[in-house]
DNA sequence: ACCTGAACACCGTTCAAGT
DNA sequence: ACCTGAACACCGTTCAAGT
């Protein structure tokens, strides 16, 4: 039975899931699959187009939102879904960061979200400063979620009394991941609507 | 004449300027102090000890502003300082994120800020998260900043016309770098007040 | 104290050749 | 259409041995 594009992502979720992303190598890949490296090739053009294959299927898990409720309660249940599917699979932010958004999930999900800050009042000119920002900030909220949670908490224990010599404040602040998110969002929203390059 | 820690990172910096961090491998390095790559390993314990030498030493050229001011703009006028080290040298950003700031100049910055954050009115408990999210903010801003710097124009045009069929927007909003940095200063600022986590 | 040679266990990628 | 063997040009790291 011969492998296919999916068969290919399918194996490197299963790999990233368990070693992550440094243990990602075309011949681990085609281990996974009886293949050899090589063959790897003939499906894809190199590691990155692959990447952009993985990026495509972890968004096509994306849970759209119902349109019908207001649009700013729509983005903050659309950034909650794609932080949902970046935490679905390890290391999934460096595969999103290094592949190119061209595929037709990744669109739908950038266009469902640009209609939905329009719909909110940014001015289009500001739209792609204000989903950069926004893109960015799940990004980066999750890459440092992700570090926590695989960082020994002695580890931790010892980073804490570098920047804190009192006590021990940032486990506790940064213990509720949800909470934190959403407060990031919140941060944002607020934020932007002040900056006024919100119409209303 | 033996090279020293000093040295090493002179040449890192100076190839990471040249080739980017895709040509900074220990046998590069090693080539530009006319030694060998294992002589590397009695300076530096691996290639992550190297990362957080290169880290501290352009953190060493941050430019603290003056303390007299007040600590809104104070801060402001830091993550400017920030920004403008990370601009300094090419693909400081991923030497930045995988090394762990727990290195005297970092440490340094890092009480700077935290300082004008407590003084600005941010309470005590949320000072990690709110300088998560600001840091987080350079971060990814300047990683994007070059990112557009370093793609040719055609590749530049062609995801244009897949975000937006229309017309030109993306360029003429991403243009003035300094100004879009500003910009989303000012939003964070704006929302962490509006999210009344400040006291005053 | 500082450096090297040689090796180990890997990478991504190419390409002629096989079926 | 799909896969392989073999090679190319690399990696980071270790360690006994040299000066």
């Amino acid at each position: 039975m011969a492998v296919s594009k999916e068969t290919i992502v399918e194996a490197s979720i299963k790999i990233l899931n368990r070693d992550g992303i440094e243990g990602l190598s075309m011949r681990a890949i085609a281990k996974e699959l009886n293949i050899k490296a090589a063959s790897l090739y003939w499906h894809f053009s190199g590691k990155l187009d692959l990447y952009g294959a993985i990026a495509e299927c972890l968004c096509s898990y994306y849970e759209m939102p119902e349109e019908s409720c207001n649009p700013k309660d729509y983005l903050v249940l659309s950034y909650r879904a794609y932080r949902a599917i970046l935490l679905s699979t390890r290391d999934s932010v460096p595969v999103l960061e290094n592949s190119i958004p061209n595929t037709p999930h990744r669109l739908e999900i950038i266009n469902a979200i640009s209609k939905a800050l329009l719909k909110v009042g940014f001015k289009e000119e500001n739209l792609m400063t204000v989903s950069n920002l926004l893109n960015n900030y799940v990004l980066s909220f999750v890459a440092d979620e992700c570090r926590f949670k695989n960082t020994p908490l002695d580890k931790i224990q010892e980073l804490e009394k570098m920047f804190n010599p009192q006590d021990s404040l940032l486990l506790r602040a940064t213990n509720d991941f949800d909470e934190q998110f959403s407060f990031g969002l919140r941060v944002l929203f607020a934020g932007l609507e002040a900056v006024d390059i919100c119409a209303r």
